[in-house]
Parts: structure tokens; C-alpha cells; sequence
DNA sequence: ACAACCATACCAACCGGTCGGTATGGAGTC
DNA sequence: GACTCCATACCGACCGGTTGGTATGGTTGT
């Protein structure tokens, strides 16, 4: 064992708090998730939480910032990376979104758009740490416009389309979740999808 | 005076209420926000709350088919209505919402989107209640997209891209409630309305 | 022994909802 | 037009359950 690793199993508590959290926040949303709740689907204490966790909040920005590297961690990692081509590499990102958000199985619920919904008017710091991650997926996803661009030699809004994108992730989220029908997802990420491949398939002498 | 209007001002205080919900529900969510907020936003006292509505959830309730109605009112009586070309008309309808939603001093805040975030796992009557704002919004945009293509003599999935605006009005507006940046809002609806003019500028024989 | 780790009992604040009671004004009766 | 009767509208103290957070004591590894 390395340095730390105390008795019982800290890392492994800490670790099943951060998991549950934001698997209660996604569902439930933050303020209706108690920590009660938490501890229960984490199979912990509450002395166990208030010993690793000063507060539901500073759980819930610890569950942000997870949230925000493993996205960056499961994107720099997605077997789209590998495309050498960049204009096809974008595109398989984008293909590499709609597939996993359709999934049959998971819960289609993004933490840092939960989050900022229920707090931006009330938790600026939670707000914040939610931002952070938006900003982070649209750093990626602005990279990956910017080689496609380049190599196509159009002038495109990289930054503008990144929002775009992960706005339109968001929207369809919210529709999802009202309606319950998946298709919305692919429907709406696809016409994103399209649009940007059409802005790069435009010829400078149009 | 009619019928009804019985001590006091029995309307004026339902009314009250309805606004003074939306209100608050639209800034600090379902769950935050606690009835004596409400009340104190309305003016009026628990009592009166709990004569006109039987609970926070009714209240709820009354607030997303009010919203949905107030919604469908605006929509059908805006500037662009005028509008005698199809294609114009759809176009000064997209620009009609980007302005709205770009104006300063009003609150970025979807009533619908709002409250199906929050309670779409743990209550199926306002998940519902939240959805039909967005099924009439999207049968107004699909009416308007259909008669612009009819014209255009393209043919185009009206019901998806109704799904893909209202989406990106919802997205946009969690974009800007993380971020506080007013021109997210602006940035992607336009995406969006350029997305469909080109759309609808497809020759049938490219 | 000592510190990290965790369990349990507990607390005070809060919140949705209730309840007994009051105020207001209209309808019917004479 | 005064008087009774009653429905609607409203008030605000109160209640019981919940919740975030704490206090305290025990257990485990080093």
C-alpha cells in the first residue's frame, strides 16, 4: 500500500460517495437529493460523509469537478481519437456523441446542466464549477473544429459552433427528460451534426 | 360586476399567485422555492395560497398551463405574424425569439424546461405538464416550417427541426444560466435559423 | 498511543400542509 | 330596508416530518 490508505477503506468511501452523488444528482437534481440518499447508494455512513465531505455542496463541486476531467478523461480516450483525417475525425466525434447518448441503458442526464439549472441564481460557486465543465467540453470540441476547418481552408466560428453544440446536447437532454423519448437526441444532434459538416463542405467562392 | 367576485378580490389573488410561481419557480426551481416565498412574492397569506390551490404541486400545475397558453397567446399575436411570405414569416419568427431572449432586463428562464429537469424522475404529472409547453411550441414552429417549405417546394422534416429549435432555445438557455453571458443565447439560435434558411434554399436537384 | 476512519444518536431549523376562526357581501324573507 | 343565513375568501398560529449538520464514542492500522 501507498503512503495513505488509513484504516477500513478511505479512498474507497470517498470514491463511493463521489459515484453516488453524482448518480442521485443527475437523477433527482441537487436539491431534492438528501444526503441521506446519498449515503444509502453509496453503502456508507453519514459520520462517513461529514468526515470526507465538509457539505452537501462541497460534495456536489467535488462531483462537478469528476465530472469535468472524466469527460475530458472518456473523450481524449474515444475511439474517434484515432482518425487521422481531421474533417472525419469531427464528424466522428459528433457520431461518437449521438451513440452513447442513445444509449438504451444510461441515464441521460448531464451533472453540470442539472446543477446549474437548480443553483445559478442562488450558488454562484456551484455555478461556476458547472460552467467550468461546459467550457472544458467546448475547448475540446472548438480543437477539434479548428483542424477541420484548417485543413478544409474555411473561415468558420469555432468557438460560436462549439457552443452550439454543446448547447444543443443540453436542449435535448431537457426534451428528453420531459418527453422520455429518446429519439429527440440523435434527431437534434444530427442536425448539428449536419450543419457543421455542410459549413465545412462551403467553398470560399460561394 | 358578474356573478362571482366575492370579499376581497378573490381573481386578483389566484392571479397573483400563478405570477408570483412562475416567478420563482423560473429563478430558484420547484424545489427550492418554498410556498411562504411565494406568498410573500404574491402578497398574500399562507391561507389564501392553500384556499386557491391545493397543494405546491397544483400550484405547479397551474403555472405550466398558464405558461403554456400565455406562450401559445404571445406567439400568435408577435409583429411577424404579419408577415405574408412563408419563408419571411418563419425567419422574423426565429428572429422574434432571438430577440426576446437577448433582452436585458427580462429573466432567461423556460417555466417547462425548469421544472422537467427537476422532477422528471419523481413526478410524472408536472413531467407531462412541462412537456406539452413543448409539444404546442413545436406544433406552432412544425406549421410554420411546413408552409415555408410548401413554398420552397422542398421537403424537409418539419416535426425534427421543430424538435432541433425548440431544443436549442432550451440549451441556450442552461448555457447562459451556467456561464451569465447573455450572447450564448443569440450565438446558437442563429446557428439554428441559418441551419433551416439554407435548408429551405436546397435546390430539389443538387 | 495516536491518528485516521467511521457509526450512531441526536439537534435545531425549516417546510408543506392543517385548522379554527374571522371578514365580506350577496340572496332570500318579511 | 333590516335581518338572517350562508358561501366564498382569507388569516396566521401551529404541527409533524424531514434535513443538513454535529457530537461523541468506538474501531482499525501503524
Amino acid at each position: 500500500m501507498v503512503v495513505g490508505m488509513s484504516p477500513r477503506n478511505a479512498e474507497s468511501s470517498r470514491a463511493s460517495l463521489l459515484i453516488a452523488g453524482s448518480q442521485c444528482f443527475r437523477r433527482e437534481g441537487f436539491v431534492s437529493t438528501t444526503v441521506d440518499d446519498i449515503c444509502r447508494e453509496a453503502g456508507v455512513s453519514k459520520g462517513a460523509f461529514f468526515h470526507h465531505f465538509a457539505s452537501k455542496e462541497a460534495l456536489a463541486a467535488a462531483c462537478l469537478e469528476k465530472w469535468r476531467t472524466d469527460m475530458a478523461a472518456m473523450d481524449a480516450t474515444a475511439p474517434y481519437r484515432s482518425i487521422s483525417d481531421p474533417v472525419e475525425r469531427l464528424d466522428g466525434c459528433m457520431a461518437f456523441y449521438v451513440d452513447i447518448l442513445s444509449r438504451p441503458g444510461q441515464l441521460k442526464s448531464c451533472l453540470a446542466g442539472t446543477i446549474a439549472q437548480e443553483v445559478f441564481d442562488t450558488n454562484s460557486t456551484l455555478r461556476d464549477a458547472s460552467n467550468q465543465c461546459f467550457v472544458g467540453a467546448e475547448s475540446m470540441f472548438a480543437a477539434l473544429l479548428r483542424d477541420a476547418a484548417k485543413m478544409r481552408g474555411v473561415d468558420i466560428d469555432v468557438v460560436g459552433l462549439a457552443k452550439h453544440w454543446t448547447g444543443a446536447i443540453q436542449g435535448a437532454l431537457i426534451l428528453y427528460k420531459a418527453s422520455q423519448d429518446a429519439s429527440v437526441i440523435e434527431n437534434n444532434l444530427n442536425h448539428v451534426r449536419a450543419y457543421i459538416m455542410a459549413l465545412l463542405d462551403t467553398r470560399k467562392t460561394e
